[in-house]
DNA sequence: CTTTTTGCAAATGATTTGCATTAAC
DNA sequence: GTTAATGCAAATCATTTGCAAAAAG
């Protein structure tokens, strides 16, 4: 276990340097998480850096997230009445499946092969680079919860 | 003038009416609002209704909207980086072009005939009950003003 | 050493919550 | 007269900004 979670640490080391940036201990964390937990919001990262480090500013993790999300190294996506999620899958411009419940947001690649669903009808003169779809609904989880506890759908 | 706007109170004191709902002036000016300003902001209705009536607090805008996207009255859009908007037409769950610089929102109709949009490769359990399209782009204005004052992209 | 990162505190922006007051039915 | 709507203030949540202290190259 000690010698596959250092050998872990070097390749995030070598990823971190390969970028051209700078590496220290909250953002070897950072990245290890985010590449494990595919998803994660910036909270979730940074409960999950801190269970890994001790203390960490709330603002290096966004600090580190966002410097990364500028550069393209991750993919940060923001749903309605959640917060924002990272993921490190990036330049295939899948798309998502998404809780309305718990924001739970999982990967769901293009049914039909990408062109049909990325031409609009009419781009109202936009320059448009990217069609991002979003799945919505109930994960499995919290439908449980709603028949345990039903509260609108009597 | 005169005469039509009248018309058009009338129209809308009794599309709230048939909703069950109570007439007042907050809500007739918030509704004629929304409905001739299609993606409209809180703060734009907001806004808009203050320059009709004077003064109107933020939350009874929130109030009424919110009451009325509860009631599936009109729709509620929310994208990523910019406040929510809303719109009264709904049940076609039609799709927007979004200005990533503005904000501002445009609907288009989906160009395949939804089927293949809608359904995702895998669906992870979850109860979806719709997929949204958001086509991201920058609209003509913002694309002006970035040629004028470019920042980023020399 | 120089520059980038971090930490902390305070600010921002959108939105919600609670409660007393007021107006609609 | 009830009940639903409004106004106002304060709270919340995600995120950003500014600046000084610490660490990386």
């Amino acid at each position: 276990m000690a010698n596959s979670a250092e050998a872990d640490q070097d390749l995030l080391r070598q990823q971190l340097k390969a970028w051209g940036l700078r590496v220290t201990a909250p953002r070897l964390s950072v990245l290890g998480y985010v590449q494990q937990h595919p998803h994660a919001t910036a909270a979730e990262v940074a409960e999950g850096v801190r269970n890994q480090l001790g203390t960490v500013s709330t603002q290096a993790i966004y600090d580190v997230l966002n410097a990364w999300t500028a550069a393209d190294h991750v993919r940060r996506t923001e749903f309605a009445g959640h917060p924002a999620r990272f993921e490190t899958r990036i330049g295939d411009n899948h798309h998502h499946a998404v809780c309305r419940k718990c924001g739970r947001t999982e990967d769901v690649d293009c049914a039909v092969n990408y062109t049909p669903c990325l031409t609009p009808s009419h781009d109202w003169g936009f320059d448009l680079d990217e069609a991002e779809v979003i799945y919505w609904g109930v994960c499995p989880e919290c439908r449980k919860a709603e028949q345990n506890a039903p509260s609108e759908s009597a």
